[in-house]
DNA sequence: TCCAAATGTAAAA
DNA sequence: TTTACCTTTGGAT
């Protein structure tokens, strides 16, 4: 899935699109049609994320609870004088160029065309469990893990479970440096936990640790205390980041060497939308799928093994 | 046309 | 620790 970057620049997309003006709601593919006839005529009045999960408050004290798990994506398309138009924000779905391409779609809602101010909005493509119509846009959610109405309370239960989220102003770093010292389970694997810190992923996972200089296989209790706050510093500085650029990218300038294809096509194919003046996909990282390949810093292969259920991917040489 | 892979998590065993 | 689930995509067949 994308990582929490992603699911906080949703927040900021929902709230700059949708905020405002009674929204409808409904479930081209069926599977949400009742949460959706709830939420249907309803005002978007809050949009807020924490981690992976996204909180999207209507009027009536509800909240839509969407996680886009692995392969979830909200896809958005908008009138000519919409603020803000972001086409697709996801994963893993390959978007390159269809900036220009969805404006004048070639495919009309015919239950919507009309009733929009003169804008064409475009059918929904593929299994769309969700989708907000606004006034100047239109966003479809497919694949999602998680999709449901809930109340107030039931969004405390689940904010409950998790842990500090970097990219929120209000996130307590000691919590999670007690944590990780805490715990003999390894802090590759704790990074990955959402209860120890919210919206983490494989990458921001395997690029902190090399960043820091940390063995992802050493216990949590065994990392020096200052090490992992350098490690959560670390990630507040790449996540703030990731969430305004809208990639994940953790090689310093200086580091960007391009693997020359040696990593093969598509090896890291949904980083980045093509824009230019992007950060290229293989020169974004320093170890995330770029096992055999040689260490940006020391050259040595660069080593990958599966971890609970997830590869992982660091240097044995630069962390230690 | 088929199949594996993907920035994930919860439940079952 | 394994399986199930949700869906799209690109490369192989």
């Amino acid at each position: 899935m994308p990582e929490g970057h992603t699911v906080h620049r949703l927040a900021r997309t929902f709230a700059s699109l949708f905020a405002g003006p009674a929204l409808r709601v409904s479930s081209p593919q069926g599977r949400f049609a009742d949460g959706a006839a709830v939420l249907d005529g309803r005002r978007l009045v809050a949009s807020q994320a924490w981690g992976k999960q996204l909180f999207l408050g209507f009027e009536g004290d509800l909240w839509l609870r969407t996680h886009l798990g692995l392969y979830g994506a909200w896809t958005f398309a908008g009138a000519p004088d919409a603020p803000e138009v972001v086409h697709a924000i996801g994963a893993p779905r390959k978007r390159i160029g269809e900036r220009e391409t969805t404006v004048v779609p070639s495919v009309v809602d015919p239950t919507t065309e009309g009733s929009t101010g003169g804008w064409l909005v475009p059918s929904p493509r593929g299994q769309v469990r969700v989708r907000l119509l606004g006034d100047h846009a239109v966003a479809d959610l497919t694949g999602p893990t998680a999709c449901e109405v809930i109340t107030a309370e039931e969004k405390t239960a689940v904010e409950a479970r998790l842990g500090p989220d970097p990219i929120r102003d209000d996130a307590d770093a000691d919590v999670f440096v007690a944590r990780v010292g805490r715990s003999r389970v390894t802090i590759g694997q704790q990074l990955m936990d959402q209860a120890v810190v919210a919206g983490v992923g494989n990458i921001y996972r395997a690029e902190a640790l090399f960043r820091a200089g940390v063995d992802p296989l050493r216990p949590g209790r065994d990392v020096p205390a200052v090490a992992v706050r350098a490690i959560w510093d670390d990630l507040v500085v790449l996540m703030r980041d990731g969430a305004d650029r809208g990639a994940i990218v953790t090689t310093r300038p200086e580091d960007r060497v391009p693997d020359g294809g040696a990593a093969g096509p598509g090896r890291t194919r949904q980083n980045t939308d093509g824009t230019p003046g992007a950060v290229p996909s293989d020169e974004a990282f320093y170890v995330y799928h770029r096992d055999g390949l040689p260490c940006r810093r020391c050259g040595a292969p660069v080593l990958a093994k599966e971890l609970a259920g997830r590869n992982l991917f660091w240097c044995g040489v630069c962390q230690v």
